[in-house]
DNA sequence: CTCGAAGAATTCGACATCGAAATATTAGCA
DNA sequence: TGCTAATATTTCGATGTCGAATTCTTCGAG
């Protein structure tokens, strides 16, 4: 490799300037491009702490959501909500199944749907995940202090706020 | 479906609850999911818009890698880029050439490379795809003063500074 | 009550992606 | 120079994902 591998701020002014250039708002693709970047980083430190528990993301993803649901869900809701296609999701959950990090058990007041439960090894698994990760987390916001990430934080949650009523 | 479905920030909130339950800190968790639940929301309508094109997103990672670059590249730097398999970039390459969208030529001081460039429909096409998905990402952020995109762009760019410094 | 439409999960064939191996070229060193 | 290690791309077999079709159940109009 000639030329040295460039840092994320230098990508990350590269991708402000080539979209300003291409026609988008500067405070726009600011914001925008460094959540992509800080989002792609994040996923890659994901996938490999979870090659450590044998754990693909998108397995990771349907575990994750369970925990977060904190009751079981369907495999359309699951397929959903880990955007994957439902066709995909019966593979997924066989093998999460097999492995004993998820349990089906059908609804017996709709004969059509079934439910998925996270066993007790995979809230295991959710809780060691999470601990783990919490600490590439927090090295990531080392150079905020609590009152920066308490305003960042306030700042994404009043764009997610308005995600659900952009859909059309 | 009997339940109602969840709006964002309801996901939202639920995650970071799941999370600190699980052992998170929660300044941190709040900070990370609101990162990712953005981030996943906003590659859902690029998807959408990208199929309009007839675009895979993953090809558009590589039509946007080479913009953001300014010049050409190699399939292993595109590769690295775009977070994929270096195999796996040689198809999707072949597809791109054969609709004219990028260019390969043989690097004449190392017979080893391949420079990969974007041709003037390339570029035509990233410069379209950008200014129509300004207007999203603009209604996105359309809750924000101009003084707070400024403020939340600082603080993400304060923590993507930190990035190439963990790696470990 | 019956029949057709709608909904949910799964199966199936086609295609993209991965990791490992193969190929070709360059770089380093005795 | 000659030989080995390293680098870059591509090929190949296995696996995951997608969209369409399939099966089964439930819902609703007449």
């Amino acid at each position: 490799m000639a030329t040295r591998k460039p840092t994320a701020p230098e990508l990350h002014r590269q991708a402000v300037a080539a979209y300003v250039a291409a026609g988008g708002e500067e405070s726009v693709q600011r914001v925008i491009t460094a959540v992509a970047s800080l989002s792609k980083k994040l996923d890659q430190w994901y996938a490999r702490q979870l090659a450590d528990l044998d754990l693909a993301s998108g397995e990771w993803a349907v575990v994750a959501a369970l925990a977060k649901a904190g009751e079981p869900l369907t495999p359309s809701q699951l397929a959903d909500l880990t955007n994957v296609a439902p066709s995909s999701m019966t593979h997924r959950l066989d093998k999460l199944a097999e492995r004993g990090l998820v349990e089906r058990a059908p609804d017996a007041t709709n004969r059509t749907r079934v439910f998925v439960a996270l066993t007790e090894d995979g809230w295991q698994l959710f809780s060691l995940a999470i601990r783990g990760s919490d600490v590439v987390e927090s090295d990531v916001l080392q150079d905020l202090s609590e009152k920066e990430r308490g305003e960042l934080a306030r700042l994404l949650e009043v764009v997610i706020a308005r995600l659900d009523d952009i859909e059309a």
